[in-house]
DNA sequence: TTGTAGGCGTTATCAA
DNA sequence: TTGATAACGCCTACAA
């Protein structure tokens, strides 16, 4: 029919040379109908090459694409836990947000573990992705390694987001961790609580720094006192533990046990429940307004983070050509059963 | 220094040439020692390459070396939801197995919406990924163009991987939701449960219907009888509702509540509740094992899924080149405090 | 064992 | 506007 002889694409895939064949246009033309060019093609040559991709089944090679462009239309997320709700709903924002612009998402996991995180930016630097975000909990200060390899990533034309401040050369998206924290030891207080316990994840971790700092702000600001700070890791056990031992310390009827997240909130509960201390005697809230606290009994009080909608301003900072920061999003105190009003 | 006059990377970027030439070697040699080749260099040549590629920070340009090859080091993951932790635990097993062996997932988002799920392979495709894995919960039957699009893929060379069976040309995983529901109806009629009320998602969504048919064989086979069965959506509220109407509809003392996921046993928990039951008069069990079944009081009984290893599998089953079909792992029962014993 | 050269599927430059 | 043709960075027969 043409030139050519391969009517039909002989190694399984279609091409688009197979495609080009097909309509009677060179290669360029092709090229330029299928995929997004700024260049005009005539309807008269526009048409058929359409109507030849859809009879073959044409897919683009996104990779011969990327190696042509040197870019790939792919964002490479890192979290330090997809099985943690925390990251997956942050990850659904991103997904979100990468399918509206035709972008795919790598996902990878640090463990919280910064050289491991290095290893896998330097793996994932080889994709040439159009962006990277850095969404893993980050403790203490940038290692000077993972700096060199942000340094060689942004050096190659990508960009870099990161959740929360401190990464060089990075667009930022933030939690309002102590805003939050702040609001809703202010509310706290308005309910007639005095006294309080707070229970954070270690020295130095920065969300948790963040939530104990704007927890304590708001709550003495407004007339309460913080009467001990606990550390201890971001988990349900660890919760747990700090408010047994803070039991053992001698725990006033009244006071109020705030979590710098949930599941330490939610240990905490457990550990008041088996000693027989009822809401009534001791409150607890936490932080974050994971779907857990809308289930355990009495249902916990918390500061709600719109996590999607953080994911999705990651994904917007590293795809937007004129982005600028954004304030970070409201997040409103959701107020339940663990702590009742108190006056 | 040698033939060609760049010495550092001109572009940002390192590329193979540039680790050749600062070697002194073949771009050939370059290639074979530092991206797997079955052929062997000379220590004498090997280490210089090794020197050169440190030294410039080279990374091998993935893109590139799947246009290459013709297949990308990609796994493609497509779940209905991220933001699910059961989807998310999933997750965190197909990426460690990816790890493991230097691949990288992509993710992708099917809304469980099968129009969505076809257009997101046919993107997908264009990557050239080496595996597919189809982890969306499917209800009904498979539509044809979803078998055209996978066939197109499957001839091209890539594996396609699915979570249950029904998908044509995939290597399966199987999640035995019936064995453990049996073993879960078993267990409970052999606590004493005579009477039982059952809640699934939709009729005709698998997983629902494996878990309430194995339910309903191992209670009744072992003594036990299942009154009303009822049918609503896999989420929290859809429990509250079903359970609500049950007790409109009269629900005496003694019965168990089987509901086919732990968010919808949640719901029913929260019902009988509020209206005033405790465990002592209904029992509730779940399946799944999803963390909230742990803090939730009364913490509740359910069967746990091994998510993660799940996840693992599928992985497998996507890059073993001699993969077989192996037992689906076992489910075992949680027992707690939603189901006291009865004798 | 090493190097040369052609090819992978696209894009982009530059004549026509 | 269209169409050859040279990149893009890498792999791999094939020849040396």
């Amino acid at each position: 029919m043409q030139t050519k002889s391969n009517d039909l694409p002989p190694s399984g895939i279609p091409t688009l040379m197979d495609v080009a064949v097909e309509a009677g246009v060179s290669l360029a033309t092709a090229s330029r109908v299928l995929n997004g060019s700024t260049r005009r093609v005539a309807d008269s040559f526009r048409a058929p090459v359409l109507v030849a991709a859809a009879k073959l089944g044409y897919t683009a090679n996104l990779s011969a694409q990327a190696t042509a462009r040197g870019t790939a239309m792919v964002i490479a997320l890192l979290v330090a836990d997809i099985a943690d709700p925390y990251f997956g709903r942050l990850a659904a924002g991103v997904v979100r947000g990468a399918d509206e612009v035709g972008m795919i998402v790598t996902i990878s996991i640090t463990e919280a573990d910064p050289a491991r995180e290095i290893r896998l930016i330097r793996e994932l630097r080889g994709m040439r992705p159009h962006g990277l975000i850095l969404a893993a909990s980050r403790k203490g200060e940038m290692d000077a390694a993972l700096e060199a390899e942000l340094e060689a990533f942004s050096r190659g034309g990508g960009r870099i987001v990161a959740l929360g401040p401190g990464v060089k050369d990075s667009r930022t998206v933030t939690i309002d961790n102590c805003g939050g924290a702040l609001r809703l030891g202010h509310t706290l207080a308005s309910l007639g609580y005095r006294r309080a316990i707070v229970l954070g994840a270690a020295k130095g971790v920065r969300s948790s720094d963040e939530r104990l700092d704007g927890f304590t702000k708001g709550f003495c600001g407004d007339g309460g006192q913080v009467e001990a700070v606990y550390h201890g890791e971001y988990d349900r056990d660890s919760g747990y533990q700090m408010v047994a031992e803070a039991i053992k310390d001698g725990l006033e009827a009244g006071t109020l046990v705030f979590g710098a997240s949930d599941v330490l909130a939610v240990g905490a509960l457990a550990a008041l429940r088996e000693a027989g201390r009822s809401v009534e005697d001791i409150a607890v809230a936490g932080f974050g307004d994971s779907s857990v606290g809308r289930d355990v009994v009495p249902s916990l009080t918390t500061v709600g983070i719109p996590l999607e909608d953080v994911g999705y301003q990651l994904l917007r900072a590293a795809v937007d050509d004129q982005w600028q920061c954004e304030v970070p999003p409201h997040l409103d105190v959701v107020l339940r059963e663990s702590t009742p009003r108190r006056i």
